[in-house]
DNA sequence: GACAAACGACTACATATGTAGTCTAATGCC
DNA sequence: GGCATTAGACTACATATGTAGTCGTTTGTC
């Protein structure tokens, strides 16, 4: 197996950016400012500086065309996410997990099904608790 | 109802000494840094600083004893954990929430009775979806 | 083929953060 | 009562981050 890479760190913003990337898989640069959600009231050159940052961290990789880029992930989303709720759980747990996954399920926006789901992969913990 | 307070924004070495004050309740700034998890290698200067700064960001507050601090929480965990779980979940979610609830719980450490009231939360969920 | 528009590279700068160090005043020990 | 210790206040400095701007080059347009 090949050295586990460790996924690079992202900023707040450049989780937006990577968002916008991981939704539409790739995208030039004026494409990625267009997509933003508004209000974040980005100049564009703001986001190429993001972009920047993102493919020198490793995060975003991109294909020349022309006389520009075209962006595209270079981590998976799961990776990352993966990644960044191991780092939260780090930060704000000290001895019991269970308050702070309550406190997650109270903040989420879940449909039935997904509530089904959750409650079969709880079921799945308990019976094989080991990891 | 009281204009509802907005948390402080912590640090990851911020939370670090918020967790000690939280589990200790109150404490000379000697007795954190006795109390901080080893490994961290901070200097105790380090974690004067960090107990300063948090004092500037209203998250801890001392009271005077002799010549030295002891300092103790200004807000409580539950309420910081809360605004970092909601700030976390803004800045991973797209759409769905679910696949970070689902990343939550496969990194918990969780026991069966943990499980057990998981699971009760998310039925009340499901039976009381709106918020 | 000249010129405006657009692109990427590089630069800029304020604030936050990690990680301490210095300075001055109080305190406790002998 | 003098001196080493300890405390808090203030200062320091490198890197990360938010938020752009400038510059030289390429390219599309007429």
């Amino acid at each position: 197996m090949v050295a586990q890479e460790t996924p690079p760190i992202l900023s707040p913003a450049e989780w937006e950016v990577m968002k916008v990337l991981w939704d539409h898989g790739q995208l030039a640069a004026r494409d990625v400012f267009a997509r933003l959600p508004q209000g974040h009231g980005w100049a564009y050159k703001t986001v190429k500086t993001l972009l920047s940052r993102l493919v020198a961290k490793g995060a975003l990789a991109y294909d020349q065309v022309g006389n520009s880029y075209l962006y595209r992930p270079a981590v998976t989303r799961q990776k990352m996410t993966r990644a960044e709720v191991r780092s939260v759980f780090r930060r704000l747990i000290s001895e019991a997990s269970s308050p702070v996954l309550a406190q997650f399920i109270e903040e989420a926006d879940l449909t039935a099904a997904e509530i089904r789901q959750l409650k079969r992969q709880l079921d799945e913990k308990r019976d094989r608790p080991a990891r």
